[in-house]
DNA sequence: TCAGACAATGTAAGCGCTTTCATTTATTGT
DNA sequence: ACAATAAATGAAAGCGCTTACATTGTCTGA
């Protein structure tokens, strides 16, 4: 049997003491030029791996981010979770994920989970949360980021959510369109989902439009659930000839339910996504979508996150540009679909 | 400002010593009633939560499991991930994910970062990886599982991918198709793709049905590598009359462009996927598909990582098992299609 | 060449917890 | 009621590292 390598034993290689190993390691600056070789060769000779856990201890920090996201279910929040865990990564940072299924009381438990495990900093998703999660952040002393939204309370790097949804339905009236529906995530504990729906409400009230009740359906965010959300939709006396759906998800389920009802899509029924997801390019006809930087979310979030760590001063809301990208499940509404759309 | 309260603080504030107060947290069958009631007492008032770094430097566990995948790009990996994190978390352990996408070094880096930072057991997905890796788990002490494949070198929880891919065939073959290809994920560093391509290939060999070097096509594991895969497998002077897909993400590609090309499936073209994946409920029509019971992987290794971790034995191999779910996209070969199928 | 300044290194004290071992307290049998 | 035994608790020594602070070495300018 063999044991790890100490830093002593390090030290003891080199011929020099353990806090110059420590120093040629993390500081490598306030080390001569020579020392730091001796040193070098010590570690790569040793095959020695410095131990989290003593360093955590003494410096009181662990190099470790954590993040906590709704689900990694779809690619979404895995892309950008994808691209926050590289930057981090090439910063010495490792990051450390949990999941908790939009149940705010889980989400409650990972926070402390990781605060516990001594993360040097937290990424959360949105901007509602546990009561609990604000009060215990607030008397947190290291950085916590918000993404997705924004929220005066914490920096954020996020999206204008309302301003999205506004987008979309912008797109929608300026086709023509006065029976506008939409098929949202559950907006009970996804404030994103909710500020996508506002967007969609109020851009319809100014041009004059109606929302009516069973207009709005929430579902579960996946291919299914969009399915069923436009079978709920198509129920109505007057069914919409465009539906808005909160992810690419779900407006495939829409596109697809469609196909499988007979409605042609765009001539019967426009449909619309947000994200611009893999499948939005991939469907027939590809679908029109609000396309979303992920991937910037999730660099931009690391290198806000590692400034923070530096104690260097960051934005405190940092907003993420996002554009409409027109293909072809969206279309000028037709007279003939005015009365009738079923 | 306020400091986290030390197990001193709480040791005093219920009047034992600090061993008590460690002992009624981490094994409170060793404390009488009554001590560990004032011990919990004084926990609450402070809120005192036990510091994980001094934790794993005292007792040299960390109580954390590092569990490196190839990718969170799809709902895959990210399901039988989840499935890990959530058995574990029951337990007290906490997950650390990390993905290296298909990249052999990454994930020696990664394999290193994660024993670094002291996890008690790691989760590594297949059986092909870098030899360093090899050889520096098998120096490695603690717990190191491998999933989705087995492998004679460590205990596994998978699937047998090459029974997987012979099972697929059987089922094409049966059919009476006579042309089989396969649109292939990445075989080079991917072990699971490997022995799928080899279920199939043995099985055509023993029916006696050949597979052309142009009846094979490798391509990234998402939509689009099925959509570039069917377009490349039907140049072909004789083009087959079945597909069999990596995974379902391939198989609803295929089935995308086939439509697209006005290829009908299943009448022209039968498609066969592997996962069950949630989009393969969705497509138009169902895809028919190897269903692999993913949560149930990942609940599984928990439970293994979790005995190992504890000093009971565990089983070298556990093979999953795993069905054919025949929806729509296979269908008997039509005798027209047996000279042409393009 | 030598004092003075500054850079490089060493010494040693913890960081917050667990755990061994010794000690005290409760329990049992007679 | 009192040994003998078992159970509960306390004292204290680290776990492996970082980092003040002290010390030594090196370089500068007169």
């Amino acid at each position: 049997m063999y044991n790890r390598p100490r830093i002593d034993d390090v030290a003891k290689a080199a011929g020099v003491s353990s806090a110059t190993v420590s120093r040629a390691l993390s500081q490598p600056d306030q080390v001569r030029q020579a020392t730091r070789d001796k040193v070098q060769r010590a570690v790569a000779q040793l095959r020695y791996v410095p131990d989290a856990a003593g360093r955590a201890l003494a410096s009181g920090r662990t190099r470790t981010v954590g993040c906590v996201i709704p689900t990694l279910d779809h690619a979404i929040f895995a892309r950008s979770t994808h691209a926050l865990q590289i930057a981090l990564a090439q910063a010495g940072y490792q990051l450390l994920v949990a999941s908790h299924n939009y149940d705010p009381d889980t989400e409650l438990e990972l926070v402390r989970a990781l605060q516990q495990r001594g993360v040097d900093a937290l990424v959360l998703v949105g901007a509602e949360h546990h009561r609990q999660v604000w009060k215990e952040l607030d008397a947190w002393r290291n950085p916590v980021l918000l993404t997705w939204a924004c929220d005066a309370r914490l920096p954020s790097v996020g999206f204008d959510n309302e301003a999205i949804g506004a987008l979309a339905a912008r797109h929608l009236i300026d086709l023509g369109h006065r029976r506008i529906a939409m098929i949202s995530g559950r907006i009970e504990h996804n404030d994103r989902a909710r500020a996508r729906l506002k967007g969609l409400r109020s851009t319809l009230a100014t041009a004059g439009l109606p929302l009516p009740l069973d207009a709005v359906t929430e579902q579960p965010l996946n291919i299914s659930g969009g399915r069923l959300g436009l079978i709920e939709l198509m129920k109505a006396k007057l069914p919409p000839t465009a539906v808005l759906c909160g992810n690419d998800l779900l407006a495939t389920g829409a596109l697809l339910q469609a196909q499988r009802q007979g409605l042609a899509v765009p001539q019967a029924l426009s449909i619309c996504g947000i994200d611009n997801h893999e499948i939005a390019t991939e469907t027939n006809p590809g679908l029109t979508t609000v396309s979303l930087p992920t991937q910037d979310l999730g660099r931009i979030t690391a290198a806000q996150v590692l400034a923070a760590l530096a104690g260097e001063p960051i934005a405190r809301q940092s907003l993420l540009p996002f554009e409409l990208l027109v293909r072809g499940t969206t279309a000028a509404c037709h007279p003939s679909q005015m009365n009738s759309a079923g």
